[in-house]
DNA sequence: GCCAACGTTGGC
DNA sequence: GCCAACGTTGGC
């Protein structure tokens, strides 16, 4: 049982429009970083723990507790011309994209960036390190307990 | 809108 | 294989 932090920008797939999903399932749609892509489609087991993250937005943090709800499959915007996320170098039989289905199980208070950056047990999180951008980090047990305790 | 950080591309 | 140029991320 491994343990993730997801971002998603809010104006396009937010903690609510997950929810709002058949089976408060979404797709994870649109990573086109190859280090994030490896966590999915090589790494991530059905089962493991995500913290669902908004960014690019008035509040980024942690807003909602979530799980990998499936193997990693292509992702089909990538074959799509008509999506932001189309890549014409990606090809049905082989394709570049892997991306996992991800089940939002509560939603939670918003644990804000300028939050998790003064508790110090969270310091060495991955996602708070200078010049981090990766959309996927992987995240220890310890801060996945810190974070989630007291929020069941 | 700015800009630091860093990934990707492509010329050589 | 190097590395400069360029593009993107994402907080502020």
């Amino acid at each position: 049982m491994n343990y993730w932090l997801m971002k998603s920008e809010p104006d396009d797939v937010s903690v609510d429009d997950a929810l709002a999903a058949p089976n408060s399932t979404v797709a994870w749609t649109g990573v086109r970083n190859f280090q994030a892509r490896n966590f999915m489609r090589n790494e991530m087991k059905i089962g493991d723990g995500v913290l669902f993250y908004h960014s690019s937005c008035a509040e980024p943090g942690i807003v909602g507790i979530a799980r990998v709800v499936s193997e990693s499959y292509p992702d089909p915007t990538q074959f799509d011309p008509k999506s932001r996320y189309y890549d014409a170098a990606s090809k049905r039989d082989h394709p570049r994209w892997m991306l996992v289905d991800v089940q939002v199980t509560r939603k939670i208070p918003n644990i804000t960036l300028a939050e998790m950056r003064q508790r110090p047990e969270l310091a060495e999180m991955r996602v708070l390190r200078k010049g981090n951008r990766l959309s996927i980090t992987p995240v220890d047990k310890e801060h996945w307990d810190a974070l989630t305790k007291g929020t069941a």
